[in-house]
DNA sequence: TATGAATGAGACTTCATTCAT
DNA sequence: CATGAATGAAGTCTCATTCAT
């Protein structure tokens, strides 16, 4: 199942061809049919969206959309693979600049990430929740996050171990992916500004030692 | 399946007199199907949850088990009732020994009251995030819980602005809500003291007015 | 099932006693159970109306309805016979009185009767349109008051032979039977009068010898 | 059950031409569903008649049924619908002739109509007995069908006033609506003749101005 | 290859009936 | 005998998935 995606949604090279030729039109395809599955996941909840919805939303015959995700939770899987993507590449860039960071600019820096990704965010969140079997899957999705969020604390704090980096990445991902909640609450805004002082306060009692 | 049930339910008659026969086979009835309901919907989340499960789990018929709640939401209310009613239990009591803790300390009572509820505290998360029409109920479970906290960390830092200490408890509270999460991962204890570390900072770094 | 009957409510002979013996409890309770069944079964239909429903609106514990009638079918039954033996009466009063009518006079009878019934009749309607297994019981019911009707008839018209007098007796009742129907009716006054004219032109037209 | 769908559908493709292949089948399903539910309601009435039960008669899964018919108060309406557009066919033809008619050719022309849509009509009352919210779309069938039936009423006695032929006609539909319920009785036969006295007396008498 | 009608397992819920108290 | 909690079969409806066209 999971061996098919590579097959359905190629990660091939960009094509020189400035038309869209047939790979491309599937590409266009797949990323109308996850925008949507992103709409709906996070209005519905995993359960209670439809394939159906789905394929609507996107002007998609259920059909074509059974073709490039063979079920629910390939579709789920695809989402996940294409956040992956999008928040490692935001993690690089902000590695790239860590060094030179305060703990506050960096709690901006991961919170403004964070807001950038927002949509995207809370259908990831109703997907990580999703009891379903494929929990393996999201062990991917972590790893490579994990992986890129260690960077960023490695950069901005060289003295961290690799033991305790990988713990930090571990916690501040975890409080980074709460903040959706937050934006549910009447006070979204002042919670918002609360959390900064959260992971400020964090990144700066770990990296001195805590 | 009717067999099985005296099996099931060894908790039954504490007590020796002849008394509370129905009504006692009542509550312990409830009580068996709020646990049921607590691990599956743990387990499944709210919609894949099944009402067929929990019945069974508990040893109840479904019949039964709609007679006591009389729908999948009811059900869910009434774990959000229980839940309000030991939590708050437990923070009233924290209350009233916060004055003499330092952040540390609070982090640390906190941390064990959400150790104690654990079990119920995923459940709750997952009925708290469910897209359900019943949002109201879930409000008031809200406010209750919020009112409690805001009184324990009023009690722990006097100096605090009642609306201050309003916001504080509505992050604290969730980032309570999230440990749940955490012991899903692989270093679940190393998580728990970094979440202590988390707690601690932001408290002090609040209290000393950051 | 049928048999049971017989015993659950007997058709005993008026105590002596003026008080409120055993048996007459039992008397009191079936009525009882009988009007409610009546109102509710007139209400939901013969399938929507609930054994629960009609317990509590005579005030009766299920189980005790129960005992006196051991199925819904059973109560259905019961209601028909008590209806078979208030109709059989009326058409032997106005019996009594047939010979010295006009075919209006006879067509303000029957309908007059049927007014008198009327809370009842509909209750019957519902239970006789009731597509149940137990046919076999109307059959029951049909038999008792087409006597009845034929023994009006003949009274009335005495030059019918015994034949024709059945077959009108089925289509007087048929058309009487439908009559509740036109009370739902917007012009369910004006629709009674037109039911008098239908009755007294059939039984002119038939006596007639049409 | 979907291999048998071959065999129990034998009505399948009655042309020769490749054409009309989705469209076509979709209309016979629709058909075929209709012609079983007038069945089972007929045999069963509204409330114990089961969706199941209707899709299986007509070698439909239940999944189909449900994507013609959302629900079975839609399946109702159908019913309700079609049979609307057959008896409002049949009484424009009648009336057609009407002014050449005497009030037994009426009488005959109402009764052989009613049994040229016999099946239908049992389950038709059914439909209009039952205690469903949908009063509304039965309000619609008795406005078109009390139209029809008054124009007809016209043209056979041009004489009636139109609020009179309003009320002869609600009347001559409620004795017609009536007689499939003969059809029960052991006498069929004969009462049907019986009917025709009763429609015939009636018409007469009320054109005479009775 | 795209399409969408068809499929049927399974979810929630009701209610006639039973039986321990 | 009365009571009403307990039971579970059965009904309506949804939706992921398949496959003929």
């Amino acid at each position: 199942m999971s061996s098919q995606k590579s097959t359905a949604a190629p990660d091939a090279a960009p094509n020189a061809t400035g038309r869209t030729p047939k790979r491309a039109r599937g590409r266009q395809r797949v990323a109308a049919l996850l925008d949507a599955a992103t709409v709906v996941f996070a209005e519905k909840g995993y359960d209670a969206a439809t394939m159906t919805e789905i394929a609507a939303r996107s002007s998609t015959a259920i059909g074509s959309l059974y073709r490039f995700f063979p079920s629910k939770e390939a579709l789920a899987e695809g989402l996940l693979h294409r956040y992956g993507e999008r928040a490692g590449a935001g993690l690089d860039a902000i590695a790239a600049h860590a060094s030179a960071m305060t703990a506050a600019q960096m709690a901006d820096a991961l919170l403004d990430l964070m807001m950038a990704l927002k949509s995207e965010r809370t259908a990831l969140k109703v997907l990580m929740d999703a009891r379903v079997d494929g929990a393996n899957r999201r062990q991917y999705l972590r790893g490579v996050i994990r992986g890129r969020m260690a960077g960023v604390l490695s950069a901005h704090a060289p003295g961290l171990s690799a033991e305790r980096a990988d713990l930090l990445s571990v916690m501040v991902l975890h409080l980074m992916k709460t903040i959706p909640e937050l934006a549910e609450e009447a006070e979204a805004a002042a919670l918002f500004q609360e959390m900064r002082l959260v992971l400020s306060a964090y990144l700066a009692a770990a990296v001195a030692g805590g």
